[in-house]
DNA sequence: GAACATGTACCGACTAGTCGGTATGGCAGT
DNA sequence: ACTGCCATACCGACTAGTCGGTACATGTTC
């Protein structure tokens, strides 16, 4: 859609359906090409021809190029956000919760690659302020994780004699790598990854 | 040293120890605040300054900017390959040997966390030619564990319905994301971190 | 021993190009 | 008439890298 919307090509050939709006579509090429190229090799004129507008539009919704890359990042805490209370707060056993969390944030990950990919590879590019913010709501995250592991070896279901700090660490290393080396197109869907994955996670806690 | 030495400070005014060769100093210069700002929002004229000489002379040793994070890579390079030939040719059992391997790589990583941060982060900046040159060189070493681990399964030491190949996956992604977390005045040293997370990948294949 | 040639290790001024961002104005819709 | 949504033209700052130059060490010749 972007290709056939160059700026090169002329005028706008296409006319339905209705275009995704300047905002989402800034946002869309943003991300691929954060992705693809990085943050700092990707200029404002390449993020805005690949959206099919001017910078002026870009500034008219962003404040700034860093705006956009703080969206990708708000973007990712909110997915997250919402994925851990869907995944975490059910009566099931602690075993249960912890898996489905373990394989929902794999699988959420997985889905959002490019975002994974430039949430870990340009932390340090966001204003301090704004990656301070980043990192806390992580840590919640960390920290609700970390309340499972340790809810499930003060009831004897998990060996406790495992750091639970440093098995959340090790797992979310583990799963926020997968920028480095899964392919969509591979052998395993991300539904496979996520299920050995978790497996992993509860073999190391297993009594 | 680089402080003391400042271009505008004056002369050199430090006589002894000998000054380390300009070249070491600005691999440690680049490293330092690579592994702090960023590959691309640091400067030539920023790496130059920190060790203490004028782009002229960078330029005389490194055909460019991107020939020092190169260099960066090929260093780290240097030195898993070297340590994977220590630890994992020993007439030991595979388990002393896998766990041998996972304590190194672990201590390794952490002894040189500036190296990792900088490896990680910036894989996208180097040339394709030699991203596809590292890439196939950490290829290799992946192989080395993993194989290691089919021995083990082939053996009947470790579970065999675990994929060796999403375990390496798995245990190298939480070693890389060590940058991320791992405070060297923390609680844990580098030893520490090391035997738990062989402990993590040891009982993770356990029979 | 001095003079000279040469090579090395730098210095620092400079440049072309690119960058993010701004100011301004036109147009369509209400 | 006003507002929102853009496009265009332009600006100043900054970059990586180059280039002409200097200082010094070393070896050779006289």
């Amino acid at each position: 859609m972007a290709a056939e919307m160059s700026p090169e090509g002329g005028e706008q050939v296409v006319r339905e359906p209705e275009p995704e709006p300047v905002p989402q579509r800034l946002l869309a090429a943003a991300t691929r090409l954060f992705a693809e190229h990085g943050f700092e090799t990707t200029s404002v004129q390449q993020i805005v021809d690949a959206a099919g507008v001017t910078k002026g539009a870009m500034y008219h919704y962003f404040g700034s190029k860093d705006d956009l890359l703080y969206e990708i990042y708000a973007r990712v805490l909110r997915v997250q956000t919402a994925r851990m209370e869907q995944a975490a707060d059910s009566t099931e056993s602690v075993q249960r919760r912890l898996r489905a969390v373990a394989v929902d944030v794999v699988v959420t990950t997985v889905t959002h690659l490019e975002d994974t990919v430039i949430f870990f590879r340009s932390m340090h590019l966001l204003h301090p302020d704004k990656q301070a913010e980043v990192r806390a709501q992580r840590r919640r995250y960390h920290e609700r994780v970390r309340g499972l592991i340790e809810e499930g070896q003060a009831s004897g279901v998990f060996r406790a004699d495992r750091s639970a700090e440093l098995v959340v660490d090790f797992f979310f290393g583990a799963v926020h790598h997968l920028g480095f080396w899964y392919r969509r197109d591979g052998p395993m869907s991300a539904r496979q990854v996520g299920e050995q994955f978790a497996d992993l996670l509860l073999d190391a806690l297993r009594v």
